[in-house]
DNA sequence: AAAATATTTGACCATTTGGTCAAGTTTTAT
DNA sequence: ATAAAACTTGACCAAATGGTCAAATATTTT
């Protein structure tokens, strides 16, 4: 046994300086994101976390205090991810270019941080009680120019009239997400084997086609 | 105070019989039904809900013997109004009224049972650990004919080719899902607003056009 | 009317929960 | 080298939880 203290000594030491926060902060929100996306909220236990952080609980809560806090800071770093993707909309000129780009982006994000679409679902199920700023702050400014950004297409006769620009950003995004949030129903009906990644890059095409010929463009 | 007890043996008389099972049972349903929306399972307590039924403790154990066994309970009483919408679909021979039909009656779903779209959003997100076989079973069945149905009109060309029909079976679930999932985010795009019962119905108009453009077919 | 059945309810309990704390260990700064 | 700061962790706690039970009350059956 006496070489197995060793081994760990050696494997500890490149292990440097104020790194160890920053890995144990980022072990621990990924092991959160996975919880939460699971039972939401109140519906995980701070030691389902430690214990798929592979950490003392009494660790969990050095780091962030409450379950509260680990939670909100999970929220807010999904956000980042999600904004990058929704910053791009409003960079394009011709709607087409845009709605290939953003739905992809979002596609795309569904299938690389499922857990993190599954917290934010959660969270606005029950009422946005954590988000409610962030909701009607950040999202709804964002929401506003994309809204502009659709109706001067419908001017431009870029695109027909869908009537509320708000409906047709509400597909986007509930289509988008229902490859995340309800990934496990989508396996299921797949024959109960989950998407392969060239599967999911048809669908993802398939969901661009869909959304804009709804909105009169041919693909 | 003694008028009061006379106003009480009044007031219960008239709940006669074998109601009283009945009834209790339907107030404990549309409680547990309201708060499983916002807690999820695990998150919900059975206080809660006897609280929300101004019922005792005792009285909801007393009928539902076990908190997952009423939650099981509430996800049925649900799914019996989620297949009366579904069994139209493959009723209708033209693509366009059967979309349109669909796609309003989830959507009215959307807007006169918004807990129990949440509690299968949630029940979905959280893994469907108590709805495997429903979803694998007779879900599977229902989508495997509807599947059929949107692929016999590709073949007539009725409509566009959509890739995998199953994209489009997503894309109607999710966007009308969403106004009942996503009701808070909705209404706080809505300028805090909770959408009337006239904004619903442009909405849901909406909605069906975008789908049926989606597939080729002009509104 | 009285026996049988169904309903109501407060008191109670073992378990789980989020969170604290202090004693130990490791890393960094001097 | 050694003091200071940062990190680790098991033991512990008060509050909340799902569920039980028996006694009281109401309803139905005979």
């Amino acid at each position: 046994m006496g070489n197995l203290t060793d081994a760990a000594k050696v494997r500890r030491s490149p292990r440097s300086k104020e790194t160890i926060r920053e890995e144990n902060e980022l072990i621990i929100l990924a092991a959160a994101e996975k919880v939460f996306a699971k039972h939401g909220l109140k519906g995980s236990t701070t030691k389902q976390i430690a214990d798929t952080a592979k950490l003392p609980k009494s660790n969990i809560h050095y780091y962030f205090y409450t379950k509260l806090n680990l939670y909100r800071c999970v929220l807010e770093s999904i956000l980042v991810d999600w904004m990058k993707a929704a910053d791009t909309f409003n960079t394009f000129d011709e709607p087409r270019e845009a709605i290939r780009y953003y739905v992809g982006a979002k596609m795309d994000l569904s299938r690389t941080r499922p857990f993190g679409s599954k917290v934010w679902a959660n969270e606005i199920i029950s009422g946005a009680p954590e988000m409610e700023e962030i909701l009607s702050s950040k999202l709804k400014k964002w929401v506003d120019s994309c809204v502009q950004s659709i109706n001067r297409w419908v001017e431009l006769e870029k695109i027909v009239n869908v009537g509320d620009a708000h409906t047709l950003l509400y597909m986007i995004w509930a289509t988008t997400q229902h490859y995340a949030d309800f990934d496990y129903q989508v396996m299921i009906l797949n024959n109960g084997k989950k998407l392969t990644d060239s599967e999911f890059e048809e669908k993802k095409q398939q969901v661009i086609d869909l959304v804009l010929r709804s909105v009169g463009l041919n693909p």
